[in-house]
DNA sequence: ATCTCTCCATGATCTGGATCAAAACGCCCC
DNA sequence: GGGGCGTTTTGATCCAGATCATGGAGAGAT
């Protein structure tokens, strides 16, 4: 079990405004502006975006907030991964998902966060005031749909996940995080031989809802079958039919 | 396993159409306006909506859709309860939820369904042209900042049945299911001392993914503990706390 | 180079809930 | 009332994955 991880010091550590366009990183040149929310707004809308938009970084292992605080921003992961979960009294945890460049962190609106957010690699976010990113939402109505298209979009694959969590065995929920994983990561990168990562053995574990011991298990055998191989930081899926056919059962 | 229902004769029977105005059933006299999407629209708008709303009527055990069917129309269910399922080729089913009076089926504006709905008790429906919805949703700003709420509230709910079917035990499960259909069932009947379950122990058991055989210990302890009590169609909660306390571990 | 710390792998054993089997209970229809 | 059928209950047994235990590998720190 995970201790603790250390908090960012205060709420404008590692922040750059951008308000004033002095930044260096505008939205204009954002490379995951396309999958982002902002997509959906026209360019004089950027610019009111742009105006609300703070750019900062939280190094890796860090919290960016705690289930039950107070949601006094929303986020757009622009580079880096990011684990959500929710934890019970006896510290049991259940990871919801893990955030990458592109995703939205605060679809809810809600007042308080109902999951935690912490970085598992070095992060850069935009950061929004959330009062005055549902003020623009509500002015926008691009933006709202936007907003909606993501929530009903992650309620499909959180629908997708219960069927994981709820009737699939062990080596099938590991097959079926490692595609979806990599899915995701071809969308961003193209693509790729190899598979990053960035989460451990017992995020991936509290995702699956298994252990430690079975998900190492499981790799293990996998790559002494020759399915897939071990590279640093990551594997590299050699017989992706193989996993294909493990989920398909 | 559960045999495949019989799906409604054709997409128009039971219907009543409302555009005219000599509907009963108008918007104005629903009672679960106040709950449903539709309390988001103003007057003018109502009208608008009931337009291109058509009441529907379909019997209990009937499909209302099934899983990759074009997604033609979309629905706020007034009276009954649905039961929303995915399912795996070899026959195991998540049943993802169950929708009651003032829930909207459809949220994700797709194409096609994600997900196959049956009514468990007789259902009435209101039913929209999905692309007809989709326009006025998409002119009328509440009523897309409405369906948004509607779906990051599912999307919260979502993440909180994972923590349920990943990290739970079988007897937590079953408390916290019971807890949360008290709480929902209250909000529309107010508080009441008898809980109905429309839904069989296979349902409840695919919802929690547990086998029905766990289930059904699992009530029929609790009813030798005097913890619930056997009525005809649901049962009676006597020891609140003590499903309160299964939960909280 | 050694110490410490965290993460991962792997073997041995245990167990909660699944699976298998068989009554018992409605409930509808005749 | 009685027969048929789907659902639920209850008991006996099994097993996939959890738990327990140990060792190893890498990454910083000094």
């Amino acid at each position: 079990m995970e201790g603790h991880l250390p908090t960012s010091p205060g709420p404008l550590s590692g922040l750059t405004p951008c308000g004033g366009g002095q930044c260096a990183s505008v939205c204009a040149e954002c490379r995951v502006r396309l999958y982002a929310v902002c997509a959906a707004l026209e360019r004089d809308e950027i610019n009111e975006l742009e105006r609300i938009t703070q750019h900062m970084t939280l190094p890796a292992k860090t919290a960016l907030f705690h289930a039950g605080d107070a949601a006094a921003s929303v986020y757009t992961v622009t580079s880096g991964t990011l684990r959500l979960q929710r934890d019970l009294a006896d510290g049991r945890r259940q990871v919801i998902g893990f955030a990458i460049p592109g995703d939205f962190i605060g679809l809810a609106m809600d007042d308080h966060f109902g999951f935690s957010a912490d970085s598992l690699t070095p992060v850069n976010l935009c950061r929004f005031d959330r009062q005055a990113f549902a003020r623009l939402a509500h002015e926008k109505h691009g933006l709202m749909g936007r907003l909606h298209d993501f929530a009903s979009h992650e309620l499909g694959l959180a629908q997708e996940h219960m069927v994981v969590l709820g009737r699939r065995r062990a080596e099938e929920r590991v097959a079926a995080f490692l595609l979806r994983w990599r899915e995701r990561m071809a969308r961003l990168t193209g693509a790729s031989a190899t598979l990053a990562l960035p989460m451990g053995r017992q995020d991936i574990a509290d995702h699956l809802g298994l252990t430690i011991e079975t998900v190492s298990r499981t790799l293990a055998r996998w790559m002494r079958e020759k399915v897939i191989l071990d590279v640093p930081d990551g594997i590299r899926i050699l017989d992706q039919g193989r996993l294909e056919q493990t989920v398909a059962g």
